[in-house]
DNA sequence: CCGTATCCAGCGGGATACTG
DNA sequence: CAGTATCCCGCTGGATACGG
C-alpha cells in the first residue's frame, strides 16, 4: 500500500494519464518542445502516418489539458500554429527519466527502434 | 525535429509505451514497488475494479517485458507471488518526476482527485 | 486460489471526402 | 490550410462462468 506523501505514489497521474497515453499524444508534446511552434500539416507530416481526424482530436485534448497553446491568426489561407505551455514544457521535462530508463534499457536489449525516429538536427 | 541524443526524443519509449500506458499498468508497478510482492487476488483487491481477465493480461504483458516476476509455489491451493524485478524497480523510479510534476500540477489546480487513493500507511 | 474461455460493448484510431 | 463529417474496424477492458 501507499500514501499520497509517497513520492511514487500514483493517484496524482490520474487526471491526466488518459491524455498523455493517447498514441501520438507524447510524440506530438516532445515535437513541439523541439520545433518551439508548428502548424496542423507540418506536425502531420513529422507523424507520418497520423489521420487528420486524430489529429485533432488530441490536439484537443492537450489544448484543454492546458499543456498546448493555439495562436490562429487570421489570415487567408488560415495560418495557426501550435506550441507548448510552460505546463506543457515541464511536463516534457518531467519525462526525461523515463526516457532515459527506456533508451538505456533499449540498448541493454539490443532493440534498434531507432529506425523510425525524426533525424533532423537538433537547432 | 530532434535527435536520438536529445535526451528528450521519445521514440525510445515506443517498444515499451503500448504496455505501460495499458489501463492499470502503471497502477499496478507501484503496487508491487510498494508491496514487495503481492499475490494475485490482492492485486485485485486492491485495484478495486478490475477483472481477472484483464489483470492476467496485463500481467502477462509486464512479465514479458521483464518488469515483473513470477513466482509460483507448488501448493495446493495454489500460491504465485508476483514482484518487481530490477527493472521494473527502476522503472518505478524513474517515474517520479512524472509523478511529481502530476501532484504539483493538481495542487496548482486545486484538483482533488486524491479520494480514490490507496490509503494504507508506508510499512 | 489462480487463472482461462467466452461473449459483449465502447471507443480509439485509420481512410476518405468534404467545407470555410 | 485547417480542420470536420462519416464510416468502419480492431482492440481493450468489463462481466461472468468455468477449469486445474
Amino acid at each position: 500500500m501507499q500514501t499520497v506523501s509517497d513520492p511514487r505514489c500514483i493517484c496524482c497521474l490520474r487526471g491526466i494519464l488518459p491524455t498523455i497515453s493517447r498514441k501520438w499524444a507524447i510524440c506530438i508534446i516532445s515535437l513541439l518542445g523541439h520545433s518551439g511552434q508548428m502548424r496542423f500539416n507540418e506536425i502531420v507530416e513529422h507523424c507520418g502516418h497520423i489521420s487528420p481526424k486524430t489529429l485533432s482530436e488530441i490536439l484537443k485534448d492537450l489544448l484543454d489539458a492546458g499543456l498546448v497553446e493555439r495562436k490562429s491568426f487570421h489570415e487567408i489561407p488560415p495560418r495557426v500554429e501550435y506550441s507548448l505551455t510552460e505546463d506543457g514544457k515541464s511536463l516534457r521535462e518531467a519525462l526525461v527519466p523515463l526516457l532515459k530508463w527506456a533508451k538505456d534499457r533499449n540498448q541493454r536489449y539490443n532493440y534498434s527502434l531507432f529506425a523510425s525516429c525524426l533525424q533532423a538536427p537538433d537547432p
